[in-house]
RNA sequence: GGGCGACUAGCUCAGUUGGUUAGAGCACGCGCCUGAUAAGCGCGAGGUCAGUGGUUCGAAUCCACUGUCGCCCA
């Protein structure tokens, strides 16, 4: 007969298909038919607040897999913290000015835009950001998303830019702001500043040019008393009209090279160790150094500037490096950093004879330059160079070169008049050092390194642009006079009027309402037009504490987690940092935690030019694959560095899924006709097995947690997905079967197992909820015969306790011998001796006294009654016999030694006849067909012969 | 060019403060089971821990240099 229709096979309405894809928005649609976020926040109100303050991704486009990387890390510690009892919000937000829209904007208009007002222009930017925000909230929630996304934050809502004026307010009466001239990347077709984020540096070939500056004759003495050159090299022809010195290092020594040259011998001055270089780049081919001397000999000397009538000094610079050039650095104040420093420090004049286009102004001082722009005045200037035997060589280099982030076109420096955050006034940077030390913790714990070196090595940030899509900076200038006013009052001004009405009120109302009754400027004019500048985004984002970490948002200043990519050291984090402890004397975060960039699976970066990674568009994870195993994907790397995707890495993980949730499935199949609160069985009546695993799941918990709590979700992954496979489906699962199918329903045995399937089966679907938020909501569902309810996600952690490991090591010992004999039963099973182990019969002999110990007396004390039978289920095998060395030298016969130390053992195909039931093999088994061991027994219909 | 990282099996990654024979998954090879079945299980092969030099009784692990890659900057 069958005895299969007797046996306690699982049962689960859990399918063992996933069907994310469809099944993923049905989760989704009831997790907000039921509020599920409000109703968490309700009931944890009161609770330890836990506030991860979002970055906001610019509202620009689809999103795409750095966005995705990005959100589920957030939702993952939102989710955690959450089921830890904490009170967890989660208000997301956008980025919303900026030049990329208003660029993407004046492009539509094409040609009409010349005739577009700023009012104008700013309502069509801001129409595109709401569209593009409620693609992406559309997208981010189909990532599964928990938070309050009909409530998010914008930095383009009038609070938020009130928020923004604040903290500006703030800093202007704490004199942190300055309004000063200075060089700035400059693009000059988008006709605006940009910050170093919105720099790209791309490999161009420019000009490399050496030109001779000739020694003022009153100097010649201290350089050999003959006419000579001091010889410079630069790639940027265009700005010697605005050379104001040439720099030398003071202490590099330089040397007086005598060579030959086109038509008559030449002397120059260049640094000692490039004089082989420059000989090469003149084409020299014989020399004398009659003289060298220490740079600091050189300074103060007067040189003729190569075409301009004017003298420029020789001046004294750290940074000059004999790396490349000549030693001999062509200072131009107006289009460098170094050389505006340098020109500060002496007194240059700051000149910057080109116009926001790019087009040389009349100040170039070369009639033929005037209207010329600057990317086409190479040929002009060394024209002037040659006509005046100022050329000394002139080739082509390639090198790496700032590039605007938007139009991708060279950018140049051009000083001009912006509004800046000084970086050390009261100490800011200083603290701003101290308080990366001692106030915030960094994950991965470089961070704290990378942000400190980039804030002692920062300038003064510029937070001016002259855009139209942003925040204006709420200034006015005098009619009269042009002085500019700024003051605290002025910008609270403002702020209440953006506060109404929005920014678009200070370029559309009238100039009287937008400074405050009565202000007069000190020349005692009463006129005043605005300043049409408005903000960095950085300078708006980095103010999202004022507006967002407030009571109205749920939220609280500091944040305990900022979690961005790593560029936003540089980007966020500092942009924070800096005003939020200039402003409220603290950071706005006790945590930062970054994670890397994707690369392909060649190791290279993803770029969009080669098509980004189209096959892991968000769509594809949508409609293909699912969200969850992409979830899993990004938790199988380290995502703290660079991860590499492809389609094809992401398949494991749909394996790794696959058996995460068939071994789900198990566990709630093997529940079939389990009562929790009836049929649990008290802990210290729990057979052997089901007692370890439910303290290995112990263990298992408290590692789970500290990985969570270290923000090392790809560890938490890594735990519950080797558990699941090496300790359940590999080991316990399969030890237990036989109980679980076989034993009497109702029995000890059987209870037993249950009451530990049902303990693994919650507290597993806990412990992996953060990370498969939509199969662990489907398998918590699978629960509710067995009195589960609600959302896994509003549940609490799972408590865990007990450190005794005496039964772990135990049990890690039988293990081992497992692992030997199922080395052994192989080749057997390969000649076809034996099918599976419960044909196998071993014999085993052990010298070592632990081992000997443990499968004998610890096994008598930790299984209990029939220590034997205990110790078959767990080796799975049909008999395990000892043999009696000392008596019976001859039974050590076949023994052979084993991988593990003093173990010897002899497999062998068991000669006990099978129940046919339960396929064990037992002694008790009569002969003749439809055998059943004594426990299968009662099993038999009445009426069944044996 | 500078700062910060990374480099471990064909691929993706573990490897807690230096300490037995460097682990796992996928892929690969050989099998088992058919009572988790569009599942499950076992065994096996595969590594000069990027390279070179050093510290140490002992280095994948600490130090220096070189190479390749990434991020940030110049």
């Amino acid at each position: 007969m069958s005895w299969k229709e007797t046996l306690n096979l699982p049962a689960t309405d859990f399918p063992m298909k996933a069907d994310l894809v469809r099944r993923e928005p049905v989760i989704q649609a009831r997790w907000d038919a039921e509020d599920l976020y409000g109703s968490i926040r309700r009931e944890r109100a009161g609770a330890r607040r836990f506030v991860l303050h979002d970055g906001p991704p610019y509202a620009n486009g689809d999103i795409h897999l750095g966005h995705v990387l990005n959100k589920v890390l957030k939702d993952i510690t939102v989710r955690y913290r959450t089921m830890r009892g904490d009170d967890a919000p989660y208000v997301p937000g956008w980025d919303c000015h900026g030049l990329p829209i208003e660029l993407e904007v004046v492009k539509q208009l094409g040609a009409a835009a010349k005739d577009t007002s700023k009012v104008e222009i700013r309502r069509l930017c801001r129409e595109y950001a709401e569209r593009w925000l409620d693609v992406q909230r559309t997208s981010f929630r189909r990532l599964g998303c928990l938070g309050d996304w009909g409530r998010p934050y914008a930095t383009m809502t009038p609070a938020y830019e009130a928020g923004v004026l604040d903290v500006f307010a703030d800093l202007v009466e704490k004199g942190y702001v300055l309004r000063g001239l200075r060089p700035i990347h400059w693009c000059v077709q988008c006709r605006t500043a940009l910050a170093e984020a919105e720099l790209e540096y791309e490999d161009v070939e420019s000009p490399s040019i050496h030109v001779r500056f000739a020694v003022r004759s009153d100097g010649l003495a201290r350089v050999g008393g003959e006419p000579a050159d001091v010889v410079i090299w630069t790639t940027t022809p265009w700005t010697l009209p605005a050379n104001r010195a040439v720099a030398v290092h003071p202490e590099l020594p330089y040397a007086v090279v005598v060579h030959d040259g086109p038509d008559r011998e030449q002397r120059a001055i260049v640094a000692l160790p490039l004089v082989a270089a420059y000989l090469a780049a003149v084409g020299a081919t014989d020399h004398t150094v009659p003289l060298v001397l220490p740079g600091a000999e050189l300074v103060g000397l007067r040189l003729h500037h190569p075409f301009l009538d004017r003298e420029v000094p020789v001046v004294a610079a750290d940074y000059v490096s004999a790396d490349d050039g000549t030693g001999c650095v062509h200072t131009a104040p107006g289009h460098g950093a170094d050389d505006f420093e340098t020109g500060r420090r002496e007194g240059l004049e700051l000149a910057c004879p080109v116009d926001a286009g790019g087009v040389y102004t009349a100040d170039v001082g070369v009639e033929s330059l005037v209207g010329v722009h600057v990317f086409k005045a190479n040929e002009p200037v060394l024209g002037l160079l040659r006509e005046r035997g100022r050329l000394a060589a002139s080739t082509r280099f390639r090198h790496s070169y700032p590039h605007c982030w938007r139009c991708k076109r060279p950018v140049i420096f051009r000083a001009t008049d912006q509004w800046f955050v000084s970086v050390d006034h009261e100490d800011l940077r200083a603290r701003a050092v101290a308080a990366c030390d001692d106030d915030v913790a960094w994950v991965p714990a470089w961070g704290r390194l990378r942000l400190r070196g980039m804030l002692l090595g920062r300038p003064d940030w510029c937070i001016s642009r002259q855009r139209a899509w942003g925040v204006p900076i709420p200034a006015v200038y005098c009619e009269d006079c042009g002085s500019v006013h700024c003051t605290p009052e002025l910008v609270r001004h403002a702020r209440d009027l953006v506060a109404r009405h929005g920014a678009d009120a200070w370029f559309e109302r009238d100039i009287a309402e937008l400074v405050p009754a009565g202000l007069r400027c000190g020349c005692g004019g009463a006129r005043f037009r605005r300043e049409t500048d408005i903000f960095d985004v950085w300078f708006e984002s980095g103010s999202s504490w004022r507006s967002v970490l407030t009571d109205a948002h749920g939220l609280q200043f500091p944040a305990d987690v900022y979690l961005e990519g790593h560029d936003q050291h540089r980007g966020w984090f500092q942009s924070s940092l800096l005003p939020a402890l200039a402003v409220r004397g603290a950071p706005p975060f006790r945590t930062c935690v970054t994670h890397g960039f994707f690369i392909d699976d060649r190791g290279e970066k993803l770029s969009k030019s080669k098509g980004g990674m189209k096959e892991l568009a968000p769509q594809v994870i949508f409609e293909q694959i699912g969200v969850d195993i992409v979830r899993l994907f990004l938790m199988t790397g380290n995502y703290f560095g660079d991860v590499p995707v492809s389609r094809r890495l992401v398949k494991p993980a749909e394996d790794q899924y696959r058996k995460i949730r068939n071994t789900f499935r198990f566990l709630l199949g093997g529940l079939a006709g389990f009562a929790p609160r009836e049929d649990h069985v008290d802990v210290a009546h729990l057979r052997a097995p089901d007692r370890w695993v439910l303290q290995t799941l112990d263990v298992l918990a408290a590692d789970v947690e500290r990985a969570y709590e270290a923000f090392e979700y790809q560890r938490a992954a890594a735990l519950l997905r080797d558990f699941m496979d090496h300790d359940l489906s590999a080991f316990y699962l399969d030890i237990v079967k036989d109980r679980l199918y076989c034993a009497k329903p109702g029995g000890v045995d059987h209870r037993s197992v249950q009451t530990a399937l049902f303990r693994l089966a919650t507290v597993l679907v806990k412990l992996w909820a953060p990370i498969l938020v939509h199969t662990c909501e489907e398998a918590w569902s699978a629960l509710a015969p067995f009195g589960i309810e609600g959302s896994v996600h509003a549940a609490t952690w799972p408590h865990h306790g007990s450190d005794d490991r005496t039964r772990l090591t135990w049990m890690e010992q039988l293990r081992e011998v497992r692992t030997e004999i199922q080395r052994l039963v192989d080749p057997l099973r390969k000649s076809g001796e034996v099918g599976s182990g419960q044909d196998v019969a071993v014999r085993w002999n052990c010298l070592d006294e632990t081992l000997a110990h443990a499968l004998s007396v610890d096994a008598a004390a930790l299984i209990g009654d029939d220590a034997d039978e205990g110790l078959r289920e767990i080796l799975g095998v049909a008999e395990f016999v000892r043999v009696n060395a000392p008596e019976d030298p001859a039974a050590l016969e076949g023994l052979a030694p084993t991988g593990r130390e003093g173990l010897q053992l002899a497999v062998a195909r068991s000669q006990l006849r099978r129940c046919e039931r339960c396929w064990r093999r037992r002694a008790e088994v009569p002969e003749g067909a439809d055998a059943l061991c004594a426990r299968c027994e009662p099993f038999r219909p009445h009426g069944t012969a044996s």
